[in-house]
RNA sequence: GCCAAGGUGGCGGAGCGGCUACGCAAUCGCCUGCAGAGCGAUUCCAUUCCGGUUCGAAUCCGGACCUUGGCUCCA
């Protein structure tokens, strides 16, 4: 039995779909640089929750959304003199290639959010109708945290009420309550040729809510799973689902699994750090895209991951372990039988995965089978078998082995 | 300050009350003309500290100290 750590509840909870197809949405990525290894983290995750969900024998739908329009894409696309469109449109198909490099799956649905404005702007209305949402003097449109008696649920931090340095863009200038965000953001000269004309005014989404509007279209007021990094849990995610409660009445989504960050030799990856790679900087270093993957899902997403170069080339070897030994069970023509040591494993491996997806154990395991299997002298038979099975656990990750 | 996660051998990382993983590194040896730089062996008296529970604790309880992350750029 499948159990999911919940951030809302901070508890292991046991996974019961709420109907015959499990719908899913990630919170994918800003589609104006290049995304690093830290992202692909999560989105690594993301792909194994979704395999092995359907390995399990459901259904899934899965919908991500790719944000492409937000105050640094703008800026970007501003300051290298591009079309909006054409950035996103060039990061998105860099986004696509380097999940087709780690062998991640395309999601049923990749939504992006400038192609939902009739949808945002029907959400925030009924935000509006309900009272939760007003008008700032500057024409943009504020959620009324005030008015959400769940909100913090999510983070489970507590909000204290009180004025603040009201920044334009972000915060209601009516505010009392920290916390009040943007639905949609009047124009302002810096936006460019960026802005919508609608019943709402001149302008543009505020931050969070594509992500109301993508996965109400596309999975329904109420869905099963929502992912994304810890990062997003506020003040996002708790957006979302304030947003979703004055729309809808409900939060949108039963189970939010957070991906924690991945730390590069004990520190957090930052810019000004020095310590951030892309995934073609490692690919320009000749690190095989296989290895990166193993290394990113080698431990539990709800721990934090520490990549160094060192563990890096471990994990390459690793690689090479497996496919050798594939190659091995390919060509086995022995007199050893081994069926049974591959369905033991088979039986370990859903126990640790059903733990909360535990991805780390399991590539550990596929390990442990591999140097079992690999100086037995197996007959044709026993080699079948456990490579079939070899092959349908590694399914679930998604490794490539030439 | 608040909310979390965690402190295990040179490093990474399991263990979830008794049988002290495993990988890497290191040392020594062997093999390297049909797959694979492989195989075997050895070394390192490891569990942050202080109490408590227990016949017995890395493992449970209490406390301390420390590290890391989050607290409106971020996956």
């Amino acid at each position: 039995m499948l159990k999911l750590y919940n951030s809302l509840t901070r508890k292991k909870e046991t996974f019961r779909p709420l109907g015959d197809v499990v719908g899913i949405y990630t919170c994918g990525p800003s589609v104006y640089q290049y995304s690093h290894i830290g992202n692909f983290r999560t989105f690594a995750f993301e792909d194994v929750l979704v395999r092995y969900i359907r390995w399990k024998g459901y259904s899934v739908k899965r919908v991500m959304n790719l944000t492409d329009v937000e105050d640094k894409a703008i800026a970007t696309a501003k300051k290298y003199g591009k079309m909006l469109g054409d950035l996103t449109e060039f990061y998105s198909k860099v986004f696509f290639e380097d999940m087709d490099t780690l062998g991640l799956m395309h999601a049923d649905v990749f939504s992006k959010a400038t192609e939902h404005i009739p949808e945002i702007i029907e959400i925030i209305k009924r935000n509006m109708d309900k009272g939760y949402a007003y008008c700032g003097k500057d024409g943009s449109v504020y959620y009324d945290v005030s008015k959400f008696k769940g909100w913090g649920k999510l983070s489970h931090l507590t909000l204290k009420a009180g004025k603040r340095k009201i920044k334009r863009d972000e915060w209601g200038e009516d505010s009392g309550i920290l916390s009040d965000f943007a639905l949609w953001k009047s124009y302002e000269k810096k936006d460019g040729n960026v802005f919508w004309e609608t019943e709402l005014g001149k302008g543009r989404p505020g931050w969070h809510i594509e992500c109301s509007a993508m996965s109400t279209k596309h999975l329904g007021t109420r869905f099963d799973i929502h992912v994304g990094g810890v990062d997003n849990i506020y003040p996002h995610h708790e957006s979302v689902i304030a947003q979703n409660f004055g729309a809808f009445g409900n939060n949108p989504s039963k189970y939010w699994l957070h991906c924690r960050h991945l730390m590069v030799e004990g520190k957090k990856m930052s810019k000004s750090a020095g310590n951030f790679f892309t995934l073609r900087d490692l690919l320009g270093k000749g690190y095989d895209p296989m290895a990166i993957k193993y290394l990113l899902l080698s431990q539990s997403y709800r721990k934090r991951l520490n990549f160094t170069f060192e563990g890096l080339e471990d994990a390459g070897r690793k690689i090479k372990n497996i496919q050798s030994t594939i190659e091995k069970l390919k060509n086995a023509n022995g007199s050893d039988d081994a069926e049974k040591i591959a369905l033991k494993f088979k039986k370990k491996f859903e126990r640790v995965m059903d733990d909360n997806l535990n991805s780390g154990e399991g590539l550990r395991l596929l390990e442990e089978l591999v140097e079992k299997v690999r100086y037995m002298n197996l007959n044709k038979r026993s080699s079948e078998k456990i490579l079939e099975i070899l092959l349908s656990l590694n399914s679930i990750f998604g490794l490539r082995f030439q």
